[in-house]
RNA sequence: GCCGGGAUGGCGGAACUGGUAGACGCAGGGGACUUAAAAUCCCCCGGUGGUGACACUGUGCCGGUUCGACUCCGGCUCUCGGUACCA
């Protein structure tokens, strides 16, 4: 059939030109298309100038995902576009003397012929990238959206502060104390700053992880950590000798009545008082502060207090309790004060023991008889000590407690989230602007729809210090929409993570340009049906693009019954590149890079052994060899198929053919349920490379071996295609194919080539292997026992015992279960 | 501490809904071809015992349910990821 031997350079080049003047990546928007529409996306790349193997992985996944279903008879909308805004184009503008602009346009080109080089089936014609006005122009129209539903607002507040990024972060942004970006240490810094309200939405965000079915448990709860609700009592505690209250948030309003101290932070604003005429107290307070900035081994640190010397009346018994400042409470969260009920929690326990404060036990265990001398006890249990709330249950308790305290409005049924809203301003230049103008008169002025969009200048020179939007008079000077006087306009500009939060929607309305989405195209494509990408954006942009999803919702464009409220159905994060043993990093330098496996290789092979080697959600360790294995897969499946319409001298057996037939239709049932299955490609190849093995042990000696051998090998290219795309093609063509491999319809069991006359039937012993019979799958229990018995090599084993049971599983095997007789 | 994964040969990993553990690949061993090497092809490859057919044993540990457990239940160990003086 064919003397050429494989040659991806050339086969691959060819098919690419051919896809592309052919268009069949385009998601089709032809009213008449009956197709069932699939929106399949990978999480898009920043332009940073080279593809890595990370990159590869993630991006074969996809495409793997988007050709299957094209397959499959889907209508699929597979994008890609660039995150192109961001630091490190400002930082290789410092470097280079260049405008960032340009070094992120020449790297998006860059990137483009990388990524088409793989044979990615990306409808190019919707790619987007985030610098450009006409993408960001409708996230700054959003953004004046929320500002007149009082969802985005400027506040001055403590913010974390970067020094080398020169910006403030917003808590998502900040991993372990440092910065997501370059691991220096943030601090603190009161400034005024954007925020939108997603505290709004945490109740939603959070109840509505319920729906995601598709999502891994892993991200699910790291969202629902991340939002953090608890829920319990805010309770007031009087202050002796003033009219001042202290407020105090707990989850145990149950154990009230086994308060025997309060604490409150360092900041909070008793300490400060208390310290005003008391030297050392004010030293400890500036102890405490200098601590909180380092904010390094915080768990570790020694747990320490002082006595401010003032007390509150306890809200039930009256009694006085002494107010400590402690350095484990935080002003950030709840308010900055807790009530210690020392026998019931075990920080609480600690502090007292270290101080000697009192331990009042107000709970015990259904018996009766927890105590509390070496440890607290922590669990919910019965109430004691406690009054007229004794003998009820805590979760009865708490209700009863948190009633009281209203009656006498002490305090009230409370519940604390720990998400914050979400900083969006930043201090620097590569980014959208933020749409605001500061006037004397006016104040902060939203800019009109009709002056939109504000283009970011994409001249200018950073220097790493200040934005030089700052400094570029006529970016700044503008006049006041309102009054008309002269006015500035905001230099700061958006959080990258504003762009990528709804990028997913804008693909759906590649056609619109009078709107940020358009409301028939969401519903036609979005939610996205399948994301990929990887895990670091659990509780970045995973749960901004949750938000802001429904921002979009609820300003109305588009139907929120329609299309739901969560933009990604299903989300696969796929594991990270290793070699030996660690993350490939250009710092550690430990990488492979993708040009040069394709260069030797070529695209399909990188492909092949990059969805191979582990599953899609674990990490994947390179090895040279397993791509060479990958390699020699495809070179003998390209000389398999010179067998195709051959016949070989020798008897034909028609049982042969038959078997192989089966095996062909097993392994077709096999392959669809691994891509059904989580997308499972590392099994899907596996059954596809047995059922090279099967077709390269046989040889056709007639007409009808001759047939199923074809058959067969079309099986194994057709669904070699969403894969091995080029390859698939290329082998397609040379047996003939209608239709270009990478559209051919996904092959279709035929249930009537799985029926076998014969199988071999297992038979065990008390659930033990003994050996197998070769039987009719319909047999019957006693048939079967009968041909056991006269199976010498199986029948030994009955020997002087009793059959208690038989067990015939249909198909599979026999167990014969017995005792001695 | 809490939350979520994971643990199967020398390695990456298979095993449908509880039904032959180790598919497929990599590495390794042996052989064929070759003057030789590479490539390719064939055979072997969890452990122990046995020349062998075969037997015993084996999926992190201990126990349980079941005719039968990698799979289900209870209790642990180790490991990876996330997160926290969160009140």
């Amino acid at each position: 059939m064919s003397e050429e031997i494989y040659s991806p350079q050339f086969i691959e080049e060819k098919w690419q030109r051919h896809w592309q003047a052919s268009g069949i990546d385009i998601a089709s928007e032809e009213v008449g298309d009956a197709r069932e529409t699939y929106y399949c996306l990978e999480m898009f790349p920043y332009p940073s100038g080279n593809l890595h193997m990370g990159h590869v992985r993630n991006y074969c996944l996809g495409d793997a995902v988007a050709r299957y279903k094209r397959m499959q008879g889907f209508n699929v909308l597979h994008p890609i576009g660039w995150d192109a805004f961001g630091l490190p184009a400002e930082n290789a503008a410092i470097k280079h003397g260049k405008p960032p602009a340009e070094w992120t346009y020449a790297n998006i080109e860059q990137m483009q012929v990388q990524l088409k080089r793989l044979g990615l089936s990306y409808d190019w014609s919707r790619e987007i990238a985030t610098c450009k006005p006409e993408y960001y122009r409708w996230e700054q129209w959003m953004f004046t959206k929320l500002m007149e539903k009082g969802l985005a607002y400027r506040k001055e507040a403590e913010v974390n502060w970067c020094d080398p990024c020169h910006t403030v972060l917003a808590n998502e942004q900040v991993e372990d104390g440092v910065c997501w970006r370059c691991d220096t240490p943030v601090h603190k810094k009161n400034l005024a700053q954007w925020f939108i309200k997603i505290t709004d939405y945490a109740d939603e965000l959070l109840n509505d992880l319920d729906q995601l079915k598709g999502w891994p448990d892993k991200v699910v709860g790291m969202q629902r950590n991340w939002i953090g609700k608890s829920s319990g009592a805010e309770v007031s505690f009087q202050v002796e000798g003033s009219n001042e209250t202290l407020d105090i948030f707990t989850t145990r309003p149950d154990t009230l009545m086994g308060v025997t101290y309060m604490a409150v932070a360092a900041a909070h604003p008793l300490a400060i008082k208390a310290a005003e005429n008391n030297a050392e107290l004010a030293d400890f307070l500036e102890e405490c502060s200098v601590i909180s900035t380092k904010e390094a081994d915080v768990a570790t640190m020694e747990k320490k207090g002082m006595p401010l010397g003032i007390h509150t009346i306890h809200p039930v018994s009256g009694e006085a309790v002494p107010v400590w400042v402690a350095n484990f409470v935080l002003m950030s969260y709840g308010t900055g004060a807790v009530m210690s009920v020392p026998a019931h929690d075990e920080r609480d326990y600690d502090f007292a023991k270290k101080y000697a404060l009192n331990i009042k036990q107000v709970i015990t265990n259904a018996a009766g008889d927890a105590n509390v001398s070496e440890a607290a006890f922590t669990d919910p249990g019965v109430l004691i000590n406690s009054g007229e709330f004794d003998g009820l249950k805590s979760g009865k308790a708490k209700k009863a407690i948190t009633y009281w305290l209203t009656t006498q409005c002490k305090g009230e049924e409370r519940t604390q989230f720990r998400l914050r809203d979400w900083l969006v301003s930043r201090q620097r230049y590569w980014g959208t602007p933020i749409p605001v103008i500061h006037c004397e008169n006016c104040g902060t002025v939203a800019v009109p729809e009709q002056d939109l969009p504000v283009v970011l200048p994409e001249h200018l020179q950073p220097t790493g210090g200040a934005s030089p939007l700052a400094d570029c008079e006529e970016f700044v000077n503008v006049d006041c929409p309102q009054c008309g006087k002269a006015a500035k306009r905001e230099t700061d500009t958006f959080d990258t993570f504003m762009e990528s939060s709804w990028y997913m929607n804008s693909y759906t309305s590649a056609n619109c340009d009078t709107a940020m989405v358009d409301g028939a195209s969401m519903e036609k494509w979005a939610p996205v049906d399948q994301y990929i990408g990887g895990v670091e954006h659990a509780v970045l942009h995973l749960l901004y693009a949750r938000f802001y999803h429904r921002l979009m919702r609820d300003v109305g464009l588009f139907d929120g019954d329609k299309v739901g409220s969560e933009p990604f159905k299903n989300l696969l994060t796929q594991g990270m590149v290793l070699l030996d043993g660690t993350k490939m990093s250009k710092s550690k330098g430990n990488t492979v890079d993708p040009k040069d496996i394709i260069q030797k290789y070529g695209a399909d092979t990188a492909r092949l052994f990059t969805l191979f080697a582990a599953p899609p959600e674990r990490d994947l360790e390179w090895s040279d060899k397993g791509v060479e294995g990958a390699s020699r897969f495809l070179h003998r499946v390209w000389v398999l198929l010179d067998k195709v319409g051959q016949t070989y001298p020798g008897q034909a057996d028609s049982k042969v053919t038959k078997t192989l037939r089966r095996a062909i239709h097993t392994h077709i049932q096999r392959v669809t349920h691994a891509f059904e299955q989580g997308f499972a490609f590392n099994v899907a190849i596996a059954a596809m490379m047995e059922l090279s093995n099967a077709l390269n042990a046989f040889d056709a000696h007639d007409e009808e071996g001759k047939a199923v051998f074809e058959e067969g090998a079309n099986a194994l290219i057709t669904m070699l295609a969403p894969l091995v795309p080029h390859f698939a093609c290329e082998c397609g063509e040379r047996l003939g194919f209608e239709t270009v491999a990478v559209m051919s319809a996904w092959p279709k069991v035929d249930a009537s080539a799985l029926i076998q006359d014969e199988i071999n039937l297992v038979v065990q012993i008390q659930g033990k292997k003994r050996g197998e019979i070769a039987v009719s799958p319909n047999i019957n229990q006693d048939e079967a026992m009968e041909i056991v018995q006269n199976t010498e090599s199986i029948s030994k084993w009955l020997e002087g015992q009793q059959i208690v049971k038989v067990i015939l599983v249909k198909g599979r095997l026999l167990n014969i279960v017995v005792k001695p007789a």
